[in-house]
RNA sequence: GGUGGAGUGGCCGAGAGGCGAGGCAACGGCCUGCAAAGCCGUGUACACGGGUUCAAAUCCCGUCUCCACCUCCA
């Protein structure tokens, strides 16, 4: 059984082979820092995390580039308006991005490079395009350089554009171009544009166009050839496809498979940062609604499918998770955390299936009943056995509620040695209470430690209570 | 105008020719002193109109609505 995956470059479901038997090289186009993130570009990371934590569960090394692109036309815009340097905006946009993809639990790359780290490497792919003659120096003194596209054959093949078809791009001034489809490979240093966004090139100081970065860096770190290049849906035209046509016209092979995620909309349009109609995870947060939470909103359904996001969805996916969780702790409560390994066979069968997260949440929650019948009927090999499995299937999605990265959003987890003490003190009264059939008094105990936020509940094995208003 | 995709029960959300994925909510039952949690059960869902087929949510034709990309975008 071997994992499938949907390709954009044929459009179709195809046996996922790597270059090389269990290595990965995957490319993720992460973001440009000129915005805080919004739950949006969280979803693009939760969604290649899972697929990451998948090829390792299923004994790949993966080799994970996620790059960020810190400087842009909008960066240099903020910089004039905020009369601030754009690099400082970059930076604390990176700055948030980074605490968001860790409260989410998002595996770190195993490199995150930047754009502008990489100005020689692009240099060298620019040099190389224009010798072979892919690429040409404005005809204006501009000091821009354009990927002359009429020289590329397969232009469009990747997101089934035909260039003659589509839009002309723009009133812009063309600045030299062949043709408007033309995009550049290094843009000129403009007088109205910050200095200290420029560097000196073969073609005059300037700074890079937007696709050079990736063809660049992924040839440093993956090389010629990788498996997996990633991005989102909205990334496949212009960006991606320019990619192709520079790497391709290097004589490079590039990616042999193209994932693209669906967006998250709000509000019947997807959530951009243009628009405008943007959550981030803070808002999230403010609702009430943990991290843990959110992963599972924006990671149970499928990569491909768009989220027409609403509160109300979320609190639902909050509350569904909370009972996943609820099983997790009460088992673990009885014996143990366990040690998770394998996954169950349907799992594995609806995550190779390009990725099915949604039919594989339904085996996690097939599992969780049992487990909690095995729980109801004190079946300690039985709680066992759904307890590993959950805990297995959870952490191939980022989930799984023992994963110390959720440490500090469990409710109260950090004074739970101390509250458990005092717990105990009432509760012991309760079972006094109980002892005599005493209700009303029994019950008052309840009442009260429900006041004090602190839910108890009776179980075959005895009370057990938690914080919060679930479990 | 071109290209790709979507419309599934009160809600979320998979599936893609034939046994009602799963979850939330609701209702009934079991368990419980009562709760909570859990378990069992209850739904004639597939945008609309035609057609193909023994059988269609799934295939074909047409219609409507929506989204994305063609300009920066996860």
């Amino acid at each position: 059984m071997t994992l499938r995956l949907h390709d954009t470059a044929t459009r179709s479901v195809r046996d996922f082979v790597p270059k090389t038997p269990g290595q990965v090289g995957v490319y993720l186009c992460g973001l440009t820092v000129q915005s805080p993130p919004h739950i949006g570009h969280l979803r693009s990371a939760v969604n290649y995390d899972v697929l990451r934590r998948w090829l390792l569960h299923t004994g790949h090394e993966v080799t994970f580039i996620r790059n960020i692109t810190d400087v842009d036309d909008k960066l240099l815009v903020k910089s004039l308006e905020q009369d601030r340097p754009y690099w400082a905006i970059a930076f604390a946009n990176k700055l948030v991005l980074d605490r968001d993809y860790a409260t989410l639990n998002v595996l770190p790359p195993t490199y995150e490079p930047l754009a502008t780290g990489h100005i020689p490497e692009m240099h060298e792919l620019i040099g190389e395009l224009i010798d072979r003659g892919h690429a040409y120096p404005s005809a204006g003194h501009t000091g821009d350089v354009y990927f002359d596209v009429a020289t590329y054959p397969d232009y469009g093949a990747l997101s089934g554009q035909k260039p003659e078809d589509m839009l002309s791009a723009g009133e812009s001034p063309e600045r030299g171009k062949r043709q408007p489809a033309d995009f550049a490979l290094w843009k000129g240093l403009k007088s109205e544009e910050p200095a200290d966004a420029s560097w000196p090139s073969p073609w005059g100081r300037g700074r890079p166009g937007w696709h050079i970065e990736c063809s660049a860096m992924a040839r440093r770190y993956l090389g010629d050839e990788f498996d997996i290049h990633g991005g989102g849906l909205d990334l496949t035209f212009p960006h991606h496809e320019n990619e192709i046509a520079q790497s391709r016209s290097a004589d490079l092979p590039f990616a042999r498979y193209w994932v693209h995620h669906a967006l998250l909309n709000l509000g019947e349009a997807k959530m951009s940062k243009s628009l405008g109609n943007v959550i981030d995870v803070d808002s999230v947060t403010a609702m009430g609604i943990r991290p843990v939470e959110l992963r599972y909103y924006l990671g149970t359904p499928h990569y491909r499918s768009r989220i027409d996001y609403s509160d109300d969805a979320l609190r639902e996916a909050a509350v569904t998770y909370r009972r996943i969780e609820g099983f997790v702790h009460r088992a673990a409560e009885v014996v143990g955390p366990g040690r998770p390994m394998d996954v169950p066979p349907s799992f594995a069968a609806a995550m190779n299936d390009d990725l099915n997260t949604s039919a594989a949440l339904a085996v996690v929650h097939d599992t969780i009943r049992e487990g909690n019948t095995a729980l109801a009927e004190n079946d300690e090999t039985g709680v066992r056995g759904a307890l590993t499995a959950v805990r297995a299937m959870l952490g191939v999605l980022g989930l799984d509620p023992l994963d110390a990265a959720w440490g500090g959003s469990d409710r109260g987890g950090d004074l739970k040695p101390v509250v458990d003490g005092l717990v105990s003190l009432a509760l012991e009264q309760r079972a006094q209470a109980r002892g005599r059939k005493d209700w009303a008094a029994a019950d008052a105990v309840r009442d009260q430690l429900k006041n004090a936020g602190i839910q108890v509940e009776d179980t075959p094995t005895g009370p057990r209570w938690t914080v919060g208003e679930q479990h």
